[in-house]
DNA sequence: CGGTGTGTTCCACGATGCGGTACGGGTGCC
DNA sequence: GGCACCCGTACCGCATCGTGGAACACACCG
């Protein structure tokens, strides 16, 4: 029931991520004869799971982990965790709720749940949008380092419609919102008649590595719950999945 | 010279970090028999390489994977690839130089090499310092969120030395400073007696991995060289390893 | 209720991975 | 300079271990 070399294989690699070293010191590692960790090794360095440095002496680990790794942390792995929560603040609020992750200077809309409701708000999923329009971007931009965060806002900034904010001065001030509250609400100000409020998911650092949101038509959106409520919710959740994701 | 299974092993994570999916669908993406896949699958699920969602029909990529590429990213493996430059900064300057990265409210210093210079500064290897008053943390601090600077502003500063700067507002001086020439001096903040250079290792999105610094003692450096000139041979050396790093 | 999709289990076969052993080259200690 | 030591590489006979076809159980849908 379990591939003997693959197992040990992936010993070998967890050896050398705890640093980098030569064929005997990673036999020693993992307890292996030599020959078998140099044939392994050298199968790992094929697919590019490990390199060697220069001189041929040490591995350490290779291209293939870094890709891997930002896989890991992209959008296909990120959806999946990230379902439950959104299906969750779909039952919560009755409006269909979305993730987002920031890509260069704009947000991109990975995934979305839908609401029930008849009348509800078009898929945007897979749509790339200007950071200063949408919550998810702004809650974004609030974590960015000062020096990112200036050279966008010295840009000129796209108005979508006529409630879009485009002052900078403005914009740093909703920023220190975010901030504050851990959620922020936009009406009409990407395209009229939809609202939206989102949350930072974060990881340890403080380092942003997406946005939930929740988005409805505005003539029912914010309604009987009230907004202070409704943002709650969100940034309740968004901080759950950064705590999931932590692990 | 290559073991199948692993090779396959390997091929079948890589189709899995694309998206998560079912057992046949990966058989599919790798083209093997599914009862291939089924127990290598199984011998990645032993060892957390990938998991299952809740009920067991989707494998997406496990914590292992988690933990491996916060190990690629670790002490360990930056040592190994800025292991060069290090070198080649104290070629150049004829000074000790070092790597240090973040380590919540403190500057690790985690590598450096020695100058062949009789009288040269001790090996702060491991050593922990309050990110204010050597330049290395004062480049980490300028590519902080803000909200991360204002909070460690907000606290007690510690005073090493005479020259130690513990004014808020001079700090935020000095960090736009960093981010306007891209390195920064510090003179006998830290300890008396040793001057010291850095400049910031970036990833793609300004977010700050590392810093390089090369110090010396003050009676001699800077010397013949004049500041501005060694504060460009560090902030090169951190340029070209952050692009070494990106790929 | 067949058709088609899953995922799981079984098993005979032999290719394939295993690891002891031997070799060549670099390093350092006496 | 020579010896000892540890490194990485190469060889090769043995039998273990992984392989993959086929049959199975289950769920869904028309």
């Amino acid at each position: 029931m379990a591939v003997e070399s693959v197992a040990r294989a992936v010993r070998i690699v967890e050896a050398l991520a705890q640093s980098p070293a030569g064929l005997s010191e990673t036999a020693r590692r993992v307890d292996l004869p030599k020959s078998t960790v140099a044939r392994l090794l050298a199968t790992l360095e094929e697919v590019e799971a490990v390199e060697r440095d220069e001189d041929g002496r040490m591995y350490r680990l290779g291209p293939m982990v870094q890709r891997l790794s930002s896989a890991a942390g992209g959008p296909a792995q990120l959806t999946a965790f990230a379902r439950p929560y959104l299906d969750e603040m779909t039952a919560r609020t009755g409006e269909a709720a979305g993730i987002a992750i920031p890509d260069g200077y704009q947000v991109h809309y990975v995934d979305q749940t839908e609401a029930e409701h008849p009348v509800q708000v078009r898929d945007w999923t897979g749509e790339l949008i200007p950071m200063h329009v949408v919550p998810s971007g702004l809650v974004i931009m609030a974590h960015w380092p000062e020096l990112q965060t200036e050279r966008y806002l010295s840009r000129r900034l796209a108005k979508m419609t006529q409630n879009t904010v485009t002052d900078p001065r403005l914009i740093r001030e909703r920023l220190a919102e975010v901030r504050a509250r851990g959620y922020v609400w936009a009406f009409e100000e990407f395209v009229e008649g939809i609202n939206s409020v989102a949350a930072p998911v974060l990881e340890k650092g403080g380092h942003i590595t997406a946005a939930l949101h929740v988005h409805g038509p505005a003539y029912r959106f914010p309604d009987d719950q009230d907004q202070d409520e409704l943002g709650r919710i969100v940034a309740d959740a968004a901080r759950r999945l950064s705590k999931a994701l932590a692990r």
